[in-house]
DNA sequence: GCCTAATGAGTAGTAATCAC
DNA sequence: GTGATTACTACTCATTAGGC
């Protein structure tokens, strides 16, 4: 984390040009946003994710709309959830058991 | 990665005006648009390739007609097809549409 | 602590452009 | 026009970081 930070402090400290602008306020917390996803958006995503695991671009668009989530966003889901099969690919189609929201397919 | 801040101090850029203008304040990165064709438009293209490697302007015109395509994006397109074809004499027919798909239209 | 969404490096295919 | 090159899009794989 914060590797910006890191190797900020360890050069040669030729900071002070006009300065007085001490280290430690640095750099911005980036954090990194994570959606989140409805188990409706969830449904819509692994019920497609069945019949096509590699959706073209415009497949990807029309996911977005149904689900409201951005095409990067599913885009990003479907390469997940590719990689995460490959895996593990004991549970391809259901889960054996029913534990709360095992989120897979 | 990162290929807009490379391309990005060669382009236009014309920021020599008053010195010490240092390019961190990145302008703007043109972005070249780049069209991608539906399996609709390819599936025109390619038959018609087939029969005539290389159309004349009117031909030109009126497959840009049938896709809503532009003239020159058809002539680009087939140029790129015949070098193609050219460097890879294996598969004279049918450029995959989509990397995995497998079964297309 | 795990599960996993998000990121980044590396690679590939190819539309668009450049040099000729 | 061709051939070479550039740059955009999408993928895999490995890794990082957010939230129950």
């Amino acid at each position: 984390m914060l590797p910006n930070l890191q190797h900020m402090s360890d050069n040669g400290n030729i900071m002070h040009l006009d300065g007085a602008l001490p280290i430690q306020y640095l750099p911005k917390p980036p954090k990194r946003p994570r959606t989140s996803f409805t188990s409706e958006q969830l449904q819509i995503m692994q019920t497609h994710f069945i019949q096509d695991k590699n959706p073209d671009a415009q497949t990807l668009q029309r996911l977005a709309d149904m689900t409201g989530l951005s095409r990067r966003v599913i885009q990003v889901w479907f390469q997940n959830c590719r990689a995460r099969q490959k895996r593990n690919p004991l549970h391809d189609s259901i889960p054996p058991l029913d534990r709360y929201q095992t989120s897979w397919i």
